[in-house]
DNA sequence: TTGTATGCGTTATCAG
DNA sequence: CTGATAACGCATACAA
C-alpha cells in the first residue's frame, strides 16, 4: 500500500496536491484530481487514519466497556450503539469487563492511549459506581455515560430502562386483570438491579396491594436461582399470588417450568409475566408476556448523547449530563390472564393450589 | 492531557528521555525514571497510541465484521475474539454489515483505513463468498479469516461448525433411540446456510433411513417461518416422522409448540431436537435436547490464528490458511425419547396420529 | 491551481 | 546515562 507521497511521485506532482485531490479540495483541477483518484485506486491506496488521527486529534474511535456481550440484553444495546455509531462515521472499539472493576479500569486507560472521543460504560459495576470512580472518569477529558444500571448519581450522563414506569406497566397490567396478590421474583431491593424490585413495590403500595416478599432469592449470578424453591415459597404463604412478576424472561421461564410441574395452569392457576422480551419468548406455550425495554434504543440513545457531547465541546459549550430513562411498554401475549377465582373470592381466599 | 514533549519541559529533560524512561528503558537512571513516571501520574499523561501506530506501523487493532450482534451465536463468537484479543493485547473495532455486502465492502474499507491488523468476517454473506470477493480480500494486506458459513473455498483460513459431525450426532442420537423416521427442518440444501440439511441428510442415507424433505420451508429470514404449516405438512406424509431435528433451538420451539398445540406430546408423541444450546434452551418443558456449538471457542479459535498469521508474517514465513472445523457436542436434555411404538412396529407403521 | 515548509506525538539512531 | 535530530503519514498555512 503506498503512501501519499509515493503516489504524488507517481503522479508527478506534490504530496500536497495528492491529499488535496483525494479529498476532493475545489481548488484542485478536476483533471488532476480524476488522473489522482484512478491513480490512488488502481494502487488500492487507503489513507492512514492513525496519522490523520495523530495530526487533527479525533480518532472518530468510541470505546464501550460491556459486561458480557453474550447476554441477550447488552448485545442489543451494543446493536443500538453500531447503528448510530455507524451512521455518524464513527468507530466501536468494545471491551468485555465481566464486573471485574480492575480490569475495566485497565480497559479503559488502554481506549483512552487510543485516544476514543468517549466513552459508553455498561453495567462495568454490581452496585452504583462509587464516587470515586466518577471523579476519576471526570478527570479523563472525554464524555462518557453509563448504560442500564452503571451510575445514576444525578450528575452523570446515564441512559436506561425507566424502572418506575416498568413496575407500574407490570402491576397495571395484572391489577387489571383482577389480581390483587402478586409477588416479584428477582434481585431484592439494594441488591445489584434492585431498582426493579423497589419499583414493584411502590406500584404495589400504590394499590395499597400487599407486597409479598421473595425471601430466598439467593441467586449466584442474575439468573441463577433455584426457581422450584423460590415459587413453593411463594405459594407457601398464607395469601399466595396469583400472579408472579419476574425481573427477566428466563426466570419467567423457569416460574414456568416449575409451576408446571407442580401441575399448575400457566395463565390459569398462576400468571406470570417477564421483563426484556428476550428472543424465544413468544415462541412458548404459554408464550411470555413480558415487557419491552428497547435496549437497542437505549444503546441509539447513549450514543447519540456521547456525539453530542463531542459537537458541544467542538462549540466551547458545556455538555450538559443527562439522566435518559427509556419508556419500557407491554407486550402482551399468553402467560397472564385473570384469576381463576376472580376478586373479591366471596369466601375469603380460595385455598392455596394443591401441591 | 500532556504530550511527551511537555512532559520534558516541565521535568527540564528532553523528550527523548521521557520516552524511554516511560517505556522503562534501562539505560535510564533510576532517579530520573522514577521522577519522570511520578509526573506522568500526576499529569494523567497516557501515550498517544495513534502517533506509536504511525510510526511503528502496527495499530493493535482487528476488526470485525458481523451479521448481527443481537443473535445469540453471534454474540458468543464475539466473546471468544474480545477474550483472545485482549489477553494478547489486541482491540477489537465491531462493525455490523446485516448481510448487506456494499455496507461490509464499505466496512472493510473503513477499517483498512483504521489500519487494523487483521480482519474477522463473520457471515457476511448469505452465500459462500464470491470468488471475485475472496480474490479482493486477498489482495488487502491484512490477514483475515471467515467465521461460521462465511467462504469455503479451501483456499481461505475457516472456522466454524463442523457440520458434518453435528449431523452426525443428531441422526445417531434419535437413531440410538430407536427413531427410523426423521425429518428436518430448517434452509434446505443448497440455501443459506443449508450445510446442515445436507450434513442430516448423508447421516440419514449412511444409516439406510429415509430422506423425508421438508418442502415448506418459505423462511423470510433464517427464523422465519411458519412452524404449524411445517409440522402439518411432516406429519401429512404416509410415513410421519417420529423425531424432528430443527436448524436451531429457536426453531425447535416453535415446532415443540405446534406440537403441542395439537395435542401431541413431546417427546413422547413426537421426539425433536435443536441445535445451539440457546441460552433459554434448558429451562423450558420440555427442556430442549440439543447440540452445542461452542461459539465461544469459533471465536477464540478464529481470533487465534489472526494472531498467528501476523506472527508468522513477522517471521517472513507464509501464513498457511486453515480450515478449522470445531467439533459440536451432544447435551441431552428432556425433548427426546424412544418412539413410542418403537420399531420395527409389529404391524407396519402407525397410522399417523390424530389431528 | 499547485508546491514548500511545518507540525502532530511518538520512537529510534546517532553522538556525546 | 542523556540529548539532538530524523522519521512515520498525513494536513494545512503560506508562498508562488
Amino acid at each position: 500500500m503506498p503512501t501519499i507521497r509515493q503516489l504524488a511521485e507517481l503522479a508527478g506532482v506534490s504530496h500536497s496536491t495528492v491529499s488535496r485531490a483525494l479529498r476532493d479540495d475545489p481548488r484542485i483541477s478536476p483533471a488532476t484530481r480524476q488522473r489522482i483518484h484512478a491513480l490512488a485506486a488502481e494502487c488500492h491506496f487507503r489513507p492512514n487514519r492513525l496519522a490523520q488521527s495523530v495530526l487533527t486529534g479525533k480518532s472518530s474511535l468510541l470505546g464501550m466497556l460491556i459486561t458480557d456481550v453474550g447476554i441477550d440484553f447488552e448485545s442489543h444495546i451494543l446493536r443500538g450503539v453500531l447503528d448510530v455509531a455507524y451512521s455518524h462515521g464513527y468507530r466501536i472499539i468494545v471491551e468485555e469487563t465481566a464486573f471485574d472493576m480492575p480490569r475495566a479500569r485497565q480497559a479503559i486507560h488502554t481506549l483512552l492511549e487510543q485516544r476514543v472521543e468517549g466513552l459508553l460504560l455498561l453495567s462495568i459495576h454490581r452496585t452504583p459506581l462509587p464516587r470515586s470512580t466518577l471523579l476519576e472518569m471526570r478527570s479523563h477529558d472525554v464524555p462518557f455515560v453509563c448504560l442500564d444500571f452503571t451510575a445514576m448519581d444525578g450528575n452523570t450522563a446515564w441512559v436506561g430502562t425507566d424502572e418506575a414506569q416498568l413496575g407500574e406497566i407490570a402491576v397495571q397490567h395484572l391489577f387489571d386483570l383482577g389480581h390483587r396478590v402478586m409477588a416479584y421474583v428477582g434481585p431484592p431491593m439494594g441488591a445489584y438491579r434492585g431498582e426493579r424490585a423497589s419499583a414493584i413495590y411502590a406500584a404495589l403500595r400504590r394499590r395499597h396491594l400487599p407486597t409479598s416478599t421473595l425471601r430466598d432469592w439467593e441467586a449466584e449470578s442474575a439468573w441463577d436461582f433455584a426457581a422450584d424453591r423460590a415459587l413453593a415459597s411463594l405459594l407457601d404463604q398464607r395469601e399466595p399470588p396469583t400472579a408472579i412478576i419476574c425481573w427477566e424472561d428466563r426466570v419467567a421461564a423457569r416460574i414456568i417450568r416449575a409451576a408446571r410441574e407442580r401441575e399448575l395452569a400457566v395463565p390459569g392457576d398462576l400468571s406470570v409475566i417477564g421483563c426484556s422480551n428476550c428472543a424465544i419468548a413468544e415462541f412458548l406455550l404459554p408464550a411470555i408476556t413480558t415487557i419491552e425495554q428497547y435496549p437497542a434504543d437505549i444503546g441509539r440513545v447513549a450514543c447519540r448523547h456521547i456525539l453530542n457531547a463531542l459537537n458541544a465541546a467542538a462549540n466551547a459549550r458545556i455538555a450538559v449530563p443527562a439522566m435518559t430513562p427509556i419508556t419500557p411498554s407491554l407486550v402482551i401475549r399468553e402467560s397472564c390472564a385473570p384469576p381463576r377465582w376472580g376478586y373479591p373470592p366471596s369466601g375469603g381466599f380460595p385455598p392455596a393450589p394443591a401441591r
